[in-house]
DNA sequence: TTGTATGCGTTATCAA
DNA sequence: TTGATAACGCATACAA
């Protein structure tokens, strides 16, 4: 058993009472005694248990964190970044198994709240509108990070994903590209249309136009990239830059590209999405891609929902910008990092 | 201020020990009272504070999560499979941001120790050596899962690497491959040892020979994938199969092969390590695969933990088995999933 | 069948 | 300057 407070009081000679003062530095004390009492503490191993201060604090240093999704290579990041903004406070994160059932959800609510964490962090896979968490009668700081509510009171923070569209059409823009196309995800992701509003935008401000037949959607995946590129080039179309809606897609388009003869980025400069490393950086050119920098929008989260704790509420959903890095895909060799 | 026992009994007109027994179902209580106990509990939303519980218990049902390495994808299963575990058992996980700092996880584990843990769960990106965990003077249950340990009195986790190079061997031997090539990580890993060491034993017991200049090792890349098919073919070594130490650089073997007009499987058949779905499943044609199965790892970690907690002591290394999965890359329709 | 009292480990208040 | 004691919220042994 590790020592308690009255191990530390009896081996020092002295009360209870004397020991919680000396630890905590609180109260008038002997510095002799306080110093005394420090080393014995020091000696017995002596750990405040945070099970009893919470329970007296009424507050646990504690969060839980939600996933309505599986873990995926979206949640590192952003858990990185929650942690690294709740490590300083010492809070400590409860994980939940992710789950897209609300009953296991409930179950997982009702654990936190019994376990009397500080607040909540909701993330999910997509961007999309998710039910609130239901709290039932119980109010505490609830933070959506990735993930969207339908629910106007609520607090949301998400990466900017127009403002990553508008990002890799104006970066295209000013490399002097014309015509660009646009593969994508499924439609029904909103962050699909809201990339694709981005890029409509900036090539509007840059004054080109846009056409319909260079915008396709598909699956996120390899192959819908490689079989996008294919169909485009089947169809004849005209296109001097790609933008796509993830480094997954981009990567199977730059395949595809270079196994019909096209050169990237000298016949068609191509801008990906997630900034993956692992596959922007080992796609051949190595792609240049708006980066959502997840791991910022995690330490925003964390720090927001240590503010709602703290007191302040701040309602409504809160957009962070996306970053472009160039790698070599655009034959841009400027280093810009432009939010 | 969420409901406490106090408020469900006044609002009962009982005590606070009767509503403990109600709702506990401990006691001898006239079934009537039990049930209007229960009602009003459920109408005031009662929710027993785990934090006086544990403090009376002398146990938590909690757990610490800690990685000396930043987390992956490596990282996703296992957790996967260590909250799979334990979740039934109502145990809660704190996760701690990885560090390879000892000072920084020496701070984790004075947290998690102050939170009074039952147990720790330590996992690593390597399957190398690191230290064991300071617990200073504190004796808690620790296991080391895809974490090996300089420690032999320690319960560690691990995947059968050496069972895995054999499984690709057979598998390779068995569809009457004679020359097998094998394109690796960097021979300081000792999983890369391990698992050239099984291909090794493979090919003895199918009386292959083994040839040291169609072993590479390199980075855990693409790049180096495709850069060592083509030192391969460029020296005109001969080889009708190849094994690799990653999918990440079967995948580049593969491109590479296809580049040189090699066909896959027709060729040469090609069997990665990892199965990491989003790569195996996206190489041209589909990677068969070695799935070190670290879902499963996390679960048996989970489940041994709390054996650990409950008392029963189980030191020493367990490796569990990896598993066969077949796509296209080898030519064979069979679907064994063999240990 | 139900109520009362004690203890879990800590901090804070007040008395000494 | 230090010590005793009452909380925090719950479960449980024992008294009624």
């Amino acid at each position: 058993m590790p020592a308690k407070i009255v191990d530390v009081a009896r081996e020092a000679g002295v009360s209870v009472g004397t020991v919680s003062k000396a630890l905590n530095d609180r109260g008038q004390l002997k510095p002799h005694t306080r110093a005394h009492v420090r080393a014995v503490a020091e000696r017995l191993g002596f750990r405040p248990n945070d099970l009893a201060q919470s329970l007296l604090r009424g507050r646990s240093f504690t969060i839980g964190l939600i996933s309505s999704d599986r873990f995926g290579r979206f949640s590192i990041p952003l858990l990185e970044g929650i942690e690294e903004a709740l490590d300083p406070e010492r809070i400590a994160v409860f994980l939940c198994k992710p789950t897209d059932d609300p009953e296991h959800e409930r179950r997982h609510v009702a654990a936190l709240l019994a376990k009397r964490v500080d607040g909540i962090i909701v993330t999910a896979r997509r961007t999309d509108p998710r039910r609130p968490l239901d709290l039932g009668r119980e109010v505490l700081p609830v933070l959506y990070a990735y993930a969207r509510v339908e629910d106007d009171a609520a607090t949301c923070l998400l990466p900017d994903d127009f403002g990553g569209g508008h990002l890799a059409g104006q970066h295209l823009a000013r490399l002097g590209r014309r015509a660009i196309a646009h593969i994508t995800g499924p439609d029904r992701f909103d962050a699909v249309r809201q990339r694709r509003d981005g890029l409509r935008a900036a090539m509007r401000e840059a004054g080109l136009p846009w056409r319909e037949e260079l915008v396709l959607s598909g699956p996120w995946s390899e192959s819908w990239g490689r079989e996008a590129v294919t169909r485009l080039l089947a169809e004849r179309r005209r296109f001097d830059a790609l933008f796509c809606g993830s480094d997954q897609i981009a990567r199977g388009a730059v395949d595809a590209l270079r196994e019909h003869g096209k050169a990237v980025p000298g016949d068609v400069a191509v801008v990906g999405f997630d900034n993956w490393e692992i596959v922007a950086a080992e796609t051949r050119p190595p792609l240049t891609s708006i980066d959502p920098d997840l791991m910022e929008l995690g330490r925003q989260a964390g720090l927001r929902l240590l503010a709602m704790i703290g007191g302040e509420s701040q309602p409504g959903t809160t957009t962070l910008p996306c970053r472009l890095v160039v790698r070599q895909s655009c034959g841009a060799a400027e280093t810009r990092t432009a939010a």
